[in-house]
DNA sequence: TATGACATGTAATCTGTTACATGATTAG
DNA sequence: CTAATCATGTAACAGATTACATGTCATA
């Protein structure tokens, strides 16, 4: 009934296609070979994920032939598949997608600029911004009532506290980024 | 033949079993209470993954029955459990560790004091240390070859450095930390 | 008496991993 | 000629998600 949910894979494609019409061996370089190894390069991941999105009319791939290659198949987002893509990255960020430790959400915002604009992008930020402010607060909590566990338990928890607050001090420095553009494009 | 491998759910639940016997519940509570949320903490993933520890003979869950309260099941590691653990604890960090954003070295770290003790801890960070180095460098190579690409996407992948460099801190002071206390103990 | 916390599970389904399989073209 | 790279897939399996199913006990 409902759409079936993509994975963040699923999604991964989508934005990668969206930047360039490309083969699923492509798609598997990317993986490979950038800093995206979070997503998996392995064949029985790629190209079943492609055929889940073909069938579900968000791509659409054409075999291309080159003089002497052998064929590849090109794959380009829909207007269905852009759209799926536009409301994956305009939604507001989750406690759960912190949680995961914001791949994703940073996955959207790498995308955001080339898919929708720097507005897309500035939201994302904001929204990020609203959602850590909690967050940070509950584990400072946490780590107030651990008083009693061992030291390698705490310190596990000061690190991930660290973390998110090198994200919420690059959050600001990105917001203010895109701040200044903003106001260079209206001046 | 080989050993089946264990997942990191897994891992996670003989690490809290070293700390403390509990029920398949106790530990669902402690996967959707704590900041160890990453993990799952629905019946589905949980009961299954403790039957096929038990039938690994990694850990034994015993009945209890206290009166009035519904018969539990509380699971405790075996000494071959704990091997395991101890082993999982001790490997090397490798970039693949990094590249999964370093959640499940940190876990590693969490149980490697109660489980083994502080120089395993130590060992650990030492071993993160290392692997952290060339790990940066290449992200800062990275960065530097994306002149072209969008600015969200550069700035994504700074949010990644910022955050590599921010667990890079907290391991120098973390190993501080160890080395102070490894003295006083000898001195 | 009805709600919520305690407590344990199963079944269907989806996805990813690993390994295998195929075949063309290019560089040494 | 042979190895590497290009290029695409399938099949078996393991594991997670989701939803369902069951039943006890305390408390409001």
């Amino acid at each position: 009934m409902s759409p079936p949910k993509i994975p963040a894979l699923g999604y991964a494609l989508l934005g990668l296609l969206q930047m360039k019409p490309s083969s699923g061996y492509d798609l598997r370089k990317v993986f490979s070979s950038t800093s995206m190894k979070t997503y998996s390069d392995s064949p029985g991941a790629i190209y079943p994920a492609l055929n889940r999105l073909q069938k579900q009319a968000l791509i659409r791939g054409t075999v291309e032939q080159r003089s002497g290659l052998r064929q590849r198949q090109v794959f380009r987002l829909t207007p269905k598949g852009l759209a799926e893509l536009k409301q994956w990255i305009t939604r507001a960020v989750t406690r759960e997608d912190l949680v995961r430790g914001g791949q994703e959400v940073m996955l959207r915002f790498a995308f955001s600029e080339p898919a929708i604009g720097p507005a897309a992008s500035l939201a994302i930020l904001k929204s990020l911004e609203t959602a850590l402010q909690p967050h940070l607060k509950h584990l400072r909590e946490q780590l107030q009532a651990m008083k009693a566990a061992p030291a390698s338990a705490r310190l596990a928890l000061d690190c991930g506290i660290r973390s998110y607050e090198s994200l919420f001090d690059w959050t600001r420095y990105a917001i203010n980024t895109y701040e200044k553009e903003g106001k260079r494009g209206t001046s």
